[in-house]
This record gives structure tokens, sequence and C-alpha cells, in this order.
RNA sequence: GGGCGUAUAGCUCAGUUGGUUAGAGCGCUCGCUUCACACGCGAGAGGUCACUGGUUCGAGUCCAGUUAUGCCCA
């Protein structure tokens, strides 16, 4: 593609800026107040983190959620699309600790009421981010009733919902080895872990058998195999497989622990590979989460070695005290060496847990955390999607959804925090209270942690809503219609909105979820930005630097993207989001662009011919019962009510992809190449027919288009004869089966099979493509009003004149196209005896299919009939030539 | 280790319930200053449908297996 930047055309940020405003202005965005009677639409969306910028999933999703929203606002239904975003817990008091670092304090020396003060402040100044960059994107969302999950009535409505639980029994308190994270100092969920590949060194180290000299086989000692030996002061046992022939004696005799002496007993437990290091496994059952099983199994006691900072603690070797987790590997490992333990130290790799949220490796600790039961709320959550009151798409996410809440397991609620809600619980010495409203009473302590995100999160579809209080909004916009989402939260988020929604809200916070595609950088994997293999939409939308990785020639400096504009990155992301996963490509962002600038053009053209024309003819239109009459009239709108019949359908079914490429292929490949082609010779001022078919055509065209591409198609809307206010506020006119066509399609689809086969003859022939050539037209199926057309558009001069002709095949019969200056009889000799012989090739094969005494009985009738009308086809060609 | 997906033109992707000669966009080649558009118009070249076997008159499509690759869960 050619250079944009030097063209004269306005930078699209600021015209689709100008759109956009025109749209808020005129209120179209508001959901209406006259809820009662209207069908309603309603998409509450994904909240994104409140730090967070707009990525490549982001928009994509926005597109996606728009175009819905669009087409049903169009349609005339009573539209609500919530956006906001969540306070994002970890994440938001990350950043904020980080300038209180910078400015050389911290949050400890702020305590927590500045320091949430603090955060709410930073929150006020940047955390519109992501939002105005969905406005950006085109979306077309109720922004008047932004929400935040720590919003005062969220905040209300959380604390509700987890006091009913608390009382219900289903949130409690427990000690548990929980994924805590040293980097953010809480608890965090299984969901926030993420296993990578580590390489590591596997220590063997040697435990004495106490009493040694008791026995009578000599074994004087266990070796155990450990990669993180600072964890073996909280050893509580040594475990051996019970088959094991090499130690399977010694279970039940007692080793000693080096540096503490704490006596332990040997155990023997089948989750021991005897093949794996030296077939004796240390058990530590405070901090690591298989040793905390085989503990529960065996009754043995849980030892904290490791605190919550990361460090040694519980005083059983005074010498690591204080340590920390590294700093005590080093020190234990030095020591034991020192001492001879030490028997061998090798490379290993293996899984090790990390925090998505910090990045640190996770200490799986023993800790006091709520929790919620989840096996009682999961139930209600398979049977609304087993019964089809929740429709998951594609159907495959179905089955992950299920299969999950199927295993589900208890629910870590609190993060050890500032940032959030806290947990609305107060002590006070052994009594517990737990409610929305504080305690009466003096000397009440409440509980310091706060909620998991995901916990208010879940609340979302009906706590934006207004819940708990009956509003009429909850009650006209709950269910939500439809929830477009990353399917990597189908977990996270998904399955605990259907949970909490039939607890609380009484019903399925939505009736359909469409799990969209993952757009990939060029390495086949999710983009990334620390791998520098992410996208900025808003580089793609103004300018700005493509990552190296997306260079168009491998090596070469990957340069800027051109300004493609909001309405290119829209179609671009939804004609890639074909499948589950798919690469991303520039290419379909460049088509975008195409289609925009092509629809402007032919607006333009439109226009401009439209201007002559008595305006209240072309504002009339076309219907059913009042076609216009001439072929290309018919043919038009024919294509035109399918193309919008089928885009409407295929978003409705979330086939954007299709839906995309289906409008692009109709505005290139009907309206411009032929449509406007076609009528290139008649006149709007005197062809009432031409004007107010050409101008339903465009205007149709426009609004089946709006949902994809908003800002070109509103922007071109005024200029059309027939429009009034905005098309984003227009609405779609029922659909009338009197306007398809399909004889005048299949006329027309005879004279554009002709005109083609002209040109490409022309082409092959080397006859020039612009003289006009006088020619004869042997054919049937075409009437005066056809012949015309493949006569301007062949460039042929229709003749009776007999004489030497070089034959055209067209369907039908042929043209015989006479002897000239272009066109020499005996020059095209051997065209035509190429063509000859590829007409026979193929005549001979499908005779021979038509011999197979298989296939005439078995195929169905139609086929074998459609073999015989090929061979006919054929055999006429064949006598022409 | 288990589950799910993907593999079709140089690139990104379509390809209905099996049925003519497997399509599109971009890129490439050739031609065109055709009065909306060179971000254009017209015409082309380009494919062992990952591999192996099977079912069938007929397989890109259905079945089994293999390989590569990605995601999720353990």
């Amino acid at each position: 593609m050619s250079d944009t930047t030097d063209s004269p055309r306005p930078e699209p940020a600021q015209v689709e800026a100008e759109v956009f405003a025109r749209w808020e202005e005129a209120g179209v965005f508001r959901a209406r107040e006259d809820v009662e009677g209207a069908e309603s639409f309603s998409v509450a969306i994904p909240p994104p983190n409140v730090t967070g910028a707009l990525h490549m999933g982001h928009a994509l999703n926005g597109s996606i959620q728009d175009a819905l929203v669009r087409l049903n606002r169009m349609r005339g239904k009573n539209v609500r699309w919530t956006v906001g975003t969540d306070h994002a817990g970890i994440a938001t008091q990350t950043k904020v600790e980080q300038a209180l670092v910078a400015e050389g304090t911290s949050r400890e020396e702020l305590g927590r009421e500045a320091f949430v003060a603090r955060t709410q402040e930073w929150r006020q100044q940047y955390g519109g981010t992501i939002i105005g960059q969905f406005r950006r994107l085109g979306c077309s969302a109720d922004y008047e009733h932004e929400r935040f999950t720590m919003d005062e009535g969220y905040a209300q409505a959380v604390l509700k919902v987890f006091v009913d639980l608390y009382e219900q029994g289903l949130i409690y308190r427990d000690t548990y080895l929980v994924n805590w994270d040293p980097g953010s100092r809480s608890a965090i969920s299984d969901l926030e872990v993420e296993d990578r590949e580590e390489t590591d060194t596997l220590f063997q180290i040697a435990y004495p058998l106490k009493d040694a000299d008791a026995s009578a086989d000599g074994v004087t000692e266990l070796v155990v195999a450990t990669v993180r030996p600072e964890t073996m002061l909280g050893d509580v046992a040594v475990a051996v497989h019970p088959e094991d022939e090499r130690f399977k004696h010694l279970i039940g005799r007692t080793v000693l622990l080096p540096f503490v002496g704490r006596e332990l007993p040997v155990i023997g437990d089948d989750y021991v590979k005897t093949d794996f290091g030296t077939g004796c496994l240390k058990i530590t059952p405070a901090h690591d989460p298989n040793d905390f099983e085989i503990g529960h199994r065996h009754g043995l006691e849980q030892l904290n070695v490791i605190g919550e900072d990361g460090r040694i603690t519980g005083g059983y070797a005074p010498q690591f005290e204080g340590m920390t987790t590294a700093e005590a590997r080093e020190a234990i490992v030095a020591a034991l060496r020192e001492q001879g333990a030490l028997r061998a130290e090798e490379p290993y790799t293996h899984t090790v847990p990390f925090s998505q949220r910090s990045g640190q490796r996770i200490e799986p600790l023993i800790s006091l955390q709520w929790f919620m039961r989840m096996d009682e709320l999961a139930q209600p959550a398979i049977d609304a999607v087993k019964d089809g009151r929740v429709r998951i798409h594609p159907e495959s996410q179905q089955r992950r959804y299920i299969a999950w809440l199927e295993e589900i397991r208890p629910w870590v609620l609190s993060r050890q925090l500032w940032w959030g809600h806290q947990i609305p619980v107060w002590y006070r010495g052994d009594e517990t209270y737990c409610g929305v409203e504080p305690p009466e009473g003096e000397g009440w302590e409440r509980d310091p942690d706060v909620l998991d995100t995901w916990f208010s999160s879940g609340l979302w579809p009906f706590a934006t809503l207004g819940w708990p209080e009956g509003t009429p909004e909850l009650r006209a916009f709950y269910p939500t219609s439809v929830l477009s989402t990353a399917r990597d939260i189908l977990f996270l988020w998904v399955a605990r909105m259907v949970m909490l929604g039939l607890r609380f809200a009484d019903d399925v916070p939505f009736r359909d979820v469409y799990c969209h595609s993952v757009i990939q950088a060029p390495d086949g994997r999710r983009m990334s930005k620390s791998l520098g293999t992410g996208i900025d939409p808003l580089a793609l939308m103004d300018g700005g630097p493509r990552p190296a990785v997306f260079a168009k020639k491998k090596g070469a400096d990957a340069g800027e993207f051109p300004a493609y504009g909001a309405d290119a990155v829209r179609f671009g992301l939804l004609a890639m989001s074909s499948t589950q996963d798919v690469r991303f490509s520039e290419e379909k962002i460049a088509q975008g662009k195409q289609l925009v600038t092509k629809l402007g053009n032919a607006v333009r053209f439109a226009a401009g011919r439209l201007g002559d024309a008595d305006q209240a003819v072309a504002a009339a239109g076309v219907s059913g019962a009042d076609l216009p009459t001439r072929l290309e009239d018919r043919w038009i709108v024919s294509r035109t009510e399918r193309i919008a019949r089928e885009t409407a359908a295929r978003i409705d079914e979330y086939d954007f992809a299709k839906a995309a490429l289906g409008l692009y292929d109709f505005v290139y490949g009907e309206l411009c190449d032929w449509y406007l082609e076609l009528v290139k010779g008649r006149e709007a001022a005197t062809d009432a027919d031409l004007s107010r078919t050409l101008a339903w055509a465009l205007r149709r065209t426009l609004q089946i288009a709006h949902p994809v591409i908003p800002f070109a198609t509103e922007e071109a809307w005024a200029s059309i004869p027939g429009t009034s206010g905005l098309l984003a506020a227009s609405l779609l006119p029922a659909p009338d089966d009197g306007l398809l066509d399909p004889e005048a399609e299949e006329r027309l689809a005879r004279v554009i099979d002709a005109i083609t086969t002209v040109r490409s003859w022309r082409n092959g022939a080397n006859v020039p493509p612009g003289p006009i050539l006088p020619a004869r037209l042997e054919a049937d199926g075409y009437d005066d009003e056809a012949t015309t057309l493949i006569a301007r558009l062949a460039r042929l001069q229709p003749t009776d004149e007999a004489g030497d002709a070089v034959p055209v095949a067209i369907p039908g019969g042929q043209v015989a196209i006479l002897a000239g200056e272009h066109v020499d009889p005996a020059a095209e000799r051997a065209r035509v005896e190429k063509r000859r012989a590829e007409v026979e090739g193929q005549i001979a094969s499908t005779e021979k299919r038509l011999g197979n005494e298989q296939f005439v009985s078995r195929a169905p009738a139609e086929v074998v009939a459609a073999e015989r009308a090929k061979v006919e086809a054929l055999r006429e060609e064949l006598r022409t030539l």
C-alpha cells in the first residue's frame, strides 16, 4: 500500500471526533426513559481494569459489542450499553505505591485512610483513559451511566452480597495453603497463577537415621531430593513409596532434621515416585500443595517457616531466621555442604507457579483467609447453561464452562490489600460480627483484608443497574442480552456472574455469551506487551509505531502505521475474527480503510448525480409494491435487500468476519463495479427510476454498513436524498420480500458473465480496452435492455453486418466480433484451437463420469442431470468454435 | 499427563448436509491518465487442500492414525 500521510485527506482522528460529538449531542447513545413497552437490548461491558489502556482484545470486543448494539438500536430497540471499569485491587494499589516510593514515602507511612484517598484521587485523574479509548473507537455506549466497582451504590451491593452469603454459611474463614504472592503481599486465587518452566537445582540432602546402630541393615541415613532446601526447616516427615524395596522396611523409623534436630517419622505414601530423585521425599505441609495433601492423609503438623514477608520465620533455626528465601537457600546449602550432608546437585527443569499480578514466584503459605464455598452455587449455573437459559458461543466453550464448574473448588476471597471493598467483618475478643453497617459498641476491630476484585465484578450485570433496589432500569435491562468477552475470563468472570446473578437477581445475568477470538502475533501466540508483540489500537487508528515483529518484510525497519481510522480498525478486527485463534492481519485493517474510501467515493458519485434529480422523487425510494422497471435497478434492489438481511443475520449469529467481508464484497463487487457502472449512461434528472433506486440503494447500504463502520457511514448519510437526522438513530425498514427478484438477479448475472468474457478475450487477444468494436450478438436470452448494457460495458457496437468474425463464447451462444483494425481472425485461430482442445477434454471427462454405471445409478438425480446439462453446454460451445 | 482448537495460494482467511475446473482480500504480473475513486479500473499467474490409511460412484469436506502448532486444565 502506498503511503497515505502525504495525501490531502483529513486525519480520521478529527473527522471521527466531529461525528462522535454529533451523536453525543443528539443523545443517540442514551437508553430511553420510557422503558415500558419497548423491547430492550442491553449489554454490560466486561469492565476493564481501571489502570489499563486499550489493547487489541478490548478493541475487538468494543467493535463486536458496538456492532451488536448499533444494529439493535436501528431495529428500534431500547438499547442500554453499560460501560465502566473495575477497581483492580492489586494493579491499582501497585501503581499508587510506586508513585509513593518515587515521592520518598510509602503506604505504611501514609496510613490506610490517606492511602485509599490518594488512590481515589489517582483514579479520578487517570482512571478514565480506557473509557476514552472506547469512545475513540466509536463505541455507542451509554456513557452517562458509566459505573465503577467502588461507586457508593455498587459498594453497598457488594457488602450486601457478602453479608448474605456469610449468613447463609457459604462464606467462611479458614486456614488453607494459599498461593501467596510476595510481590503484592497477598493471597491470590488459582486463576491468577500461571505456570512457567524454570530450571532450578535439585539438591540431595542426607537426613541421619535415628538409632542407626539399633538396626542390623547398616542404613544410617535417608537422602531426600528437593529444589527448595529452604523449606526443610518446616519438614515434618520423610515419605517413601510403600512398595519401594529399598526403603519400605524403614517406614516407621525416625530421621533427624539437620539444623533443627526435629524427629521426623518415615512414612509410606504412594504419591512418592520411586524413579524420581532419590525416592525419598521430604514433607513440608505448610509450604507445598502436594505435601499439604500428604500431611492431611497422615495427620501431620503444619509448621510455618516462611512468613508473609517472604522471610524465614518460626524460630526453628536462629542462624537462618529473617533471611529471604533466596538467602536462606544459599546459606542452608552452604551449611549442608560444610557438614557433608549435601550429596548431589543437578540442574532440574520443572514448572513453577508465578503470580500473574506481580510476576513473582508463588510462595505456598498456610494462612487464615476468607473463602467462599462454590459447590452449592455451581449446580444452578451448570443447569442454566445445560437447559439453554444461557447460550455460550461457540459451543466448544460451553464444555469448558461446564467442566470447570463441575470441578470447582472454594474461592479465596480475601486479599491483603488496602484498595478494594474491605471485608465487612469486625472482631472483639472471641466475638465476630458481620454486617453491612458497623457494629454497635466499643472495641470492635475491622478485618483489614479486602475482597478479590472479581467478587465485586461478579455483580456487574445487576449492580450496575441499581440492584439491590428494584429500579426501573433493573426491570427493563436485566437480564442483559449478551455478554461478549475474551474466553480466558470465562471462569474468572462469566461463571461467577451466572452463579451470583441466579442467587441474587433471580435470573441469569445474560441470555448469550459470546467468546471472541484471540488475536495473535506473527509468532502464533497471544500478543504480549513484554515480548514487544502487542499492537496499540490507538496507533492503528491515529498512526504510531509499528512493533518490529509486524515489519512488512522480515528484518526491515517496521516504520509506522498510517492513520487507518477507527472504522478501518473496527472493520479489520471484525474481519479477522473468524475463528477462536487468529493471526493479526494489517491487510484486513487496510481493507477496511479501502472500503471506507470506496464507499465515500460511491456516495460522492451518487450525490453528484442525484443533485440534478427531483429530490422528492429521489427520496421516495422503492418497495416491493412499487419496483423500478429496468433490469439493473431491479437487480441492485434485490441484491441490496439480500445483503441487508444477510449482514444482520451474520451479526446476530456472531459471525462478524462474514458480516464485514460480505459488506466489502457487496460494495466493491456489486454496487460499485456493476451497478454504478451500469447506470452511467443514464440521467437522474430525467430518470425517476434511477434517482429513487440509486438513493434507496445508497441509503440501505449505509444503514447495513453502519454497525461495522459507523463514522464513514454517518458522514455520508446526510448527502443522500431521503435522509433526515442521524444515521445512528435511523430505523431499519421491515424486510420486504417483494424486493427480492431472482429473475433479475439471474438475467443480470448473465450480462456480467458476457461482459467479463469479452473483456477477458480482449486482454488475451491483445486488443486494447478502449476501442468500440462492431459485433454480432448471436446468443439466446438477451433482450434489448441486456444487449445495450453488454455493448456499453464491453465496448461493442451491435451490428447485423455479416463478415469474417472472431467467436467469443458467452452463456447461451456467442459474440461474433467482426474483423477489423484490432481484430485479426487468422491470429485468433490458435487461441480458438486451444479453447477447443480444452472443451473437448472437459466433454470427455464428463462423459466418462456419465458412462460410469455406478455414478448414474447411485448419485442423486439432480447431480446426474447437472452433469448432462454441462455436457450439453460444452457441446454447444464446441459448435461455435 | 488430560482436554480443546488449528493445518487450504507468498501472507491472512472462506469453503454449507460429501457432488462440475477449490474461492476472496492483500501481495505479484500485464494493460488502462474510462468524466466517484490510482486507497482506482480491467485482465491474469499462483494450490500434491500437513501426512498415512479407510469409507464412498465421488473426499478439502466423513472415519482412524501420524506429524506440526497453539490454547486451557492438572
